[in-house]
DNA sequence: TCAGGCATGTAAGGAGTTACATGATTTA
DNA sequence: TAAATCATGTAACTCCTTACATGCCTGA
């Protein structure tokens, strides 16, 4: 899974440009996924020059114009034959994990601090997740759901994990 | 947070090999991060060049020779630099999410074998952070119980998720 | 008039993977 | 003698990020 995939399944749903691909990165699937600009418009162009996408030019009223990319049949069966394929392994990188692995090394303080940042962080990606379950909840399909419920479940109980740990660190 | 960062850590606990080095993260902390041959040797060799390490070249019986690498007083003091600076954010890319998240596309036996394949994954790395937790639970430092705690409990907040899925999909 | 949002792009570089290449020793 | 494990390395490539560059329009 990479870039090109994710711009297949989103322009599978709406024709769209690059601006506001990475707007619908950003808000709904910021926490598996990410991509800058500097990866986005290059991707575009590939794929348009590969005949997977076409592009027109569109005029808006008291914005920049702005190109919509369109999915040429092609581009469809790509995304089918994605979708296909054997499923790929998560990738987690974890800084905090790794700190924690070799806290003996730093002093009780500064554990401390790490735990409570990566709570404070965990805790608001939370509130946006409880959000958008929410907002979208009752629209949104039920593998749609499953997605976000994940992520609800996997930082419930690191939260619940890290609040314990703080109260009485030991 | 990067291998060179993880190599550190792992050096100022004890001088070791490349190819050790790779067993010590495939043993203790695959879950949150992995690098390849490919990355560890010319990163050691960098860092031999740039005096954070030393090179000792070790005979050994019925095996061949190994170089075993060691810290030197600016390698520990890059270390303690890193545990300094400022918690990196995790980076987390998920392709079952994805494919969740597109799942209306696909029919429903794939939907519910990435599901599967996804929850007997979520098993195996589980049992396996489990026997970690038995065999070393009693000899680590607290901060290293606590990571190996964090992919516990969101290992099994996942797998109780994806069970229920699957009993009764919805 | 200036900050912020909208919009697209490039260039340089970092970090990593896979595949290849080599070769010793041990065990079945 | 063949497979598995131990051991080190390189080369080509992929993918991505950051920083830079440009320019329009809107609202405070």
């Amino acid at each position: 899974m990479n870039t090109q995939h994710v711009i297949l399944g989103i322009l599978h749903n709406q024709p769209s440009s690059g601006y506001e691909i990475k707007q619908y990165f950003e808000q709904y699937f910021s926490f598996f996924f990410d991509a800058s600009f500097g990866t986005i418009y290059p991707t575009l162009a590939k794929m348009e020059k590969s005949g997977l996408l076409t592009k027109e030019s569109v005029k808006q009223e008291g914005k920049p114009d702005k190109n919509v990319y369109s999915l040429t049949p092609e581009g469809a069966a790509q995304f089918h034959a994605y979708l296909m394929s054997p499923l790929e392994a998560e990738v987690f990188r974890s800084d905090f994990l790794m700190r924690l692995y070799f806290g003996e090394l730093a002093d009780e303080d500064t554990v401390t601090g790490w735990i409570s940042s990566q709570l404070k962080r965990k805790e608001m990606l939370y509130a946006e997740l409880q959000r958008q379950m929410e907002e979208f909840g009752e629209r949104i399909s039920p593998a749609q759901r499953l997605c976000l419920q994940v992520g609800l479940v996997q930082y419930e109980a690191t939260i619940q994990l890290l609040k314990e740990q703080l109260v009485r660190p030991e």
